[in-house]
DNA sequence: CTTTAGGGCTAGGGTTGG
DNA sequence: TCCAACCCTAGCCCTAAA
C-alpha cells in the first residue's frame, strides 16, 4: 500500500524531545502546531508523535510493552458457534467480486494513496464517483455509511471541512435520483445486521447500496 | 491528572441501552435522572452518556474501515450455501440475547394468550407474546407494521387507551432484545421492497420480522 | 447557565513490514 | 523473532448552537 515505512530522522526526534520539554508529553498537537517544531514535523500527525515517544521511552526503560504483551498472551480463542456465522455470511461476502466494478473512476488513475498529497478542492461533479468508488473499495460487507465514505474519500484524496456537508447533500441526492439505495436498521444487532445487509446484496450491486447509521 | 479513564460496565451499559430505550436517543440528562437508572449511572455525566451511545453505535456497524482491512487479507471463507445461512439465522435470532438484555423481562413459559385478562392488566410479559402472535396470526406477507400488531390485539383481547402507547415501548424493546428485527426501507420502490422483504423472509422466522413503514 | 451534537484528542492495545 | 512504525477504538474534552 502507499506508506513505504517513513523512519524517523535524528532532526525529527530532537524536535519531538524539545517539543515535550516545552510543552509536555501528551501535548502532541500543541507540540505539532508550535511554529518552532511544525516545519520539521510536519510530515507527522498527532499520533506518530505520540507512537515515536512511547517507542522511544520503550526502549529506554526496557520493555514494559513487551512484558504487558506477554502478559497477555494467552486467552486468544475464537468461539466456534460464531464461526458457524461467519461462514455462511462470507459466502455472501464472496459475490462482490463478479458484482459491481463500473469502472476505475476518473480521478484514482495511478494514484497511489500517497500519504500527504491530498489535494484540498473537491469539484462536485466528481463527488458522485468518488461516492461509489468509496463504496466499492471499501468492500465493507455491502455498502457503507456516511462516515466511511467520508472517511475513506479524506484519506485518499483531501480534507475539507465543508465534505461532511456536501457529502450528506450528495447523498441525499443520489438516493433521490435512484443511484444510490440508502437502507437504516434500526436497533439490530450487528450479526442481524450483517445477515440483512448479505441478502441485500444478493440482489443488488454493492455499489448501488448506502447505509445509514442506526438511528 | 485524576481519572485514569473509566471502562464503561457491562450493567452500566445495559441501564443506557434501557434509558434510551425508555426514553429515546438524545435524551441523556433525562436517563441519568430517571431513578431507574440513576444509581446504576451516577459515576457517569449525560456527556458521557452520549459519548459512550455512540461509541456502542459505531462499533455496531462492524468497524467502518477496518473491516474492509479485514476482509481485503484474510478469506475465511469455505462455501457452504444457502442450506447453512439458514440454520445459522435462525440460532442468529435466538442468539441476538447478546446485546445485554436490561431487564430480562420474564420469559414466556407456559402463558397462553388467555383472554379473561383482557382489560387493562396487560402484563409486560404477555405483550411479547401478543406481539409474536399478532404477527403469526396477522400471516402478513412478511411481517406487520404496528398499526396492524395494535389492530390485533384490540381485535382479539382488549382496547386500552394505553395499548398503543404501551405497544410502541415494547415494540422498541423487543427490538432491542433481538426479538424482533424492525425492518425499514426508505425511498425503495414496491418492487425492491417485495424482493427485499422476500429475502428476508428466507432467512428469518415471520414472527421475527417487524416492518416499519416507509416515512 | 444548561444541554446536546459532533469534531477532535490522547492513551493504550493491537498489527505489521522489514 | 523482534521491534519501530503504524492502526484502531474507548473514553474524554472542547466548542457551537439552541
Amino acid at each position: 500500500m502507499g506508506a513505504p515505512k517513513q523512519k524517523w530522522t535524528a532532526e525529527e526526534e530532537a524536535a519531538l524531545k524539545a517539543g515535550v520539554v516545552k510543552h509536555g508529553a501528551g501535548k502532541w498537537r500543541t507540540i505539532l502546531t508550535d511554529p518552532e517544531f511544525s516545519s520539521i514535523l510536519r510530515m507527522r500527525s498527532n499520533v506518530d508523535l505520540k507512537d515515536k515517544w512511547r517507542n522511544i521511552n520503550v526502549t529506554a526503560i526496557w520493555g514494559s510493552r513487551q512484558k504487558a504483551k506477554l502478559a497477555l498472551k494467552k486467552n486468544l480463542l475464537p468461539s466456534p458457534k460464531i464461526d458457524h456465522n461467519h461462514m455462511a455470511l462470507s459466502t455472501v461476502v464472496q459475490r462482490d467480486k463478479e458484482v459491481a466494478d463500473p469502472k476505475p473512476l476518473a480521478v484514482s488513475s495511478g494514484t497511489s494513496p500517497n500519504s500527504k498529497e491530498k489535494t484540498s478542492k473537491l469539484q462536485n461533479f466528481q463527488l458522485d464517483n468518488l461516492i461509489l468508488e468509496s463504496i466499492i473499495k471499501l468492500k465493507e460487507p455491502r455498502g457503507s455509511d456516511k462516515a466511511a465514505i467520508a472517511a475513506y474519500i479524506e484519506d485518499q484524496y483531501c480534507s475539507t471541512p465543508t465534505l461532511r456537508k456536501l457529502l450528506s447533500t450528495k447523498l441525499k441526492h443520489m438516493v433521490a435520483c435512484g443511484k444510490l439505495m440508502k437502507v437504516i436498521l434500526l436497533l439490530v444487532n450487528s450479526l442481524t445486521r450483517h445477515i440483512v445487509l448479505g441478502l441485500l446484496e444478493l440482489c443488488f450491486p454493492i455499489s448501488s447500496i448506502f447505509i445509514c447509521k442506526p438511528l
